[in-house]
DNA sequence: TCCTAAGATAGACCCAGTCTAAGTCAAGAA
DNA sequence: TTCTTGACTTAGACTGGGTCTATCTTAGGA
């Protein structure tokens, strides 16, 4: 993590309690929090950090390309740090659980050119979805 | 659309002028409106229709298995009646314009057993991004 | 140490969607 | 055909997630 801040002090970002302490929260594996959950989490540990901070660095964080925003559900968007590694996401149907996954090949390989309809395709995601050990 | 009025009230449904046009509004291919451009499409043909109304509605036909949810941004949920065909998006990043396309193969099929976390998967949701002719 | 532009703050505001209480009506019963 | 009733519709209040704005604070260079 800390190299995520180091890396960022290099590209002329100001550093901030604010901004270190939202970095801070979103290190780990598997960490797929709503920006209220960074939030409050960010706030035990600085009381008077302001919701609109966690979201002006929440967005700041995804525009460097540190964190990928996730939309797996039509409620609140997700943060996830691992975004160095590609991978998709699998999601428990009944609890929300979230785990990053890694499928076999590439998912952009399936979509023929006849299927395309002229577009330059850059990306996809892919949501698995079913039941978690628990919910089963 | 008549089929699909005949299936709802052979199971039952209620049939009212309000659930017609609702139907109606969403035939047709490549077709994903959002709520409010339903209701906006709905009350040209029945100015006093309310949001509830086609709210209730969308999410009856989506109960239903007539209709699918698709929520390829973070903004309002688009609904397609395309959902007796598999398939999946592909998505304009610039537009927002959205095309059904069908990949080959079984996205489900890329997703190893290891990969699984002993969760129970069912299905496998693909959006494909990327720049469509006209904005690229 | 001082200065200043970048950053943080509180709280108003916005949009998509849900809920509620009251009124309306489709369709089966008589 | 009319009656009846519970399902359906309505307006508008409300909620949750997110953005914007005006003002205050501060990191970090001179």
């Amino acid at each position: 993590m800390s190299d995520l801040l180091e890396r960022l002090r290099s590209r002329g970002w100001r550093l901030t309690s604010q901004r270190r302490v939202v970095a801070e929260v979103l290190d780990g594996d598997h960490v797929h929090l709503t920006a209220d959950e960074v939030h409050a989490r960010a706030a035990e540990r600085l009381p008077e950090i302001s919701r609109a901070t966690v979201y002006n660095t929440l967005g700041e964080l995804v525009t460097l390309g540190e964190v990928l925003e996730v939309a797996t559900d039509g409620r609140a968007k997700r943060y996830d740090p691992n975004a160095h590694q590609p991978h998709q996401h699998l999601v428990c149907s009944a609890c929300g659980t979230i785990r990053d996954v890694r499928p076999t090949g590439d998912p952009l390989a399936a979509l023929p050119a006849a299927e395309r309809f002229g577009f330059d395709v850059a990306t996809a995601e892919v949501t698995y979805r079913g039941l978690c050990p628990d919910c089963a």
